[in-house]
DNA sequence: CAATAAAGTGAGATTGATTCTCAATAAAGG
DNA sequence: CCTTTATTGAGAATCAATCTCACTTTATTG
């Protein structure tokens, strides 16, 4: 069994909700992305393999997923949620071109030490990191000085 | 004739725009705010003091002055849109709870060093800094194991 | 193995922030 | 003033996300 299955169904045992088959679809396609996703992106990734979950469902398993631990709420981007997994996944920086939509990731090392010293100074438990930084990135940057 | 109005005129005519009374209220509003707001709160505020702008103006207004550089979209909470301007105002994190909705601000001298690096190097142009971590304050991380 | 209770699901309706449309108004420059 | 161009307000439209509710699974108990 993999880690994220036996802590999903810790998480869930601890609140008696059950581990179903819709989530366990939900749970595996989670973690054979490694990128972000959003529901729309999942719900076709399901689909695909033949694998019908309701976008109800999605809706209602994802903030499970976020609370238990496994996942987070990293971005928002063209109106949309966008979550990752974090399971073994080390946090980091996201730069998001707000012309071609693109998004980039840094590392966090230098940072997140300095961040979880302030977190735990103010006794503030951290659920996501959104470290989002927003604007142009070059190539988009480059075609607007050219079309002026 | 304050900066931010000389900003918004100069950032208005070279686009071929103009500063128009609601454009005037508006700005005025926001720089009148030392906090995060949304759009319900800054329609209000103008209700307040008798100056009826109408929202889609006020909806309109804002990415105008985003881009013109007066004001961030800093942060997304209870699926609003929240601003604040940063003429003036250092970067910082925002610590926001996911259960009594409080946004705490730390200061960020430590760490936009290095964001600014990072920025340079991959030659970003950065508009809007959205450095957020969200979860439990301590208040309610508090009540939280208590209610278990 | 029923039978019952409790949790979960799907489909479609609803919500609500944001965007769009378009007729009416305001600003700028002769 | 007069004309042109930009802007506004009101309400309609959009669309991600949430909610409702009848139906289905899953777990439990005798």
């Amino acid at each position: 069994m993999k880690e994220y299955e036996r802590l999903f169904t810790e998480y869930l045992e601890a609140r008696s909700q059950r581990l179903t088959q819709p989530r366990r679809l939900i749970l595996e396609a989670v973690f054979s992305l490694h990128d972000h996703f959003d529901v729309e992106q999942l719900y076709h990734r399901l689909r695909i393999h033949n694998e019908e979950v309701s976008r109800a469902t999605i809706y209602r398993t994802l903030p499970l997923l976020v609370e238990s631990g496994l996942i987070q709420h990293s971005l928002r981007q063209a109106d949309r949620d966008f979550y990752e997994h974090i399971l073994g996944h080390p946090q980091h920086l996201h730069w998001i071109c707000r012309k071609c939509g693109t998004v980039v990731e840094t590392s966090l090392d230098m940072v997140l030490p300095l961040i979880n010293k302030v977190a735990s100074q103010q006794r503030f438990q951290i659920e996501d990191y959104q470290l989002n930084l927003r604007g142009l990135c070059w190539k988009c940057a480059d075609n607007e000085n050219e079309n002026q």
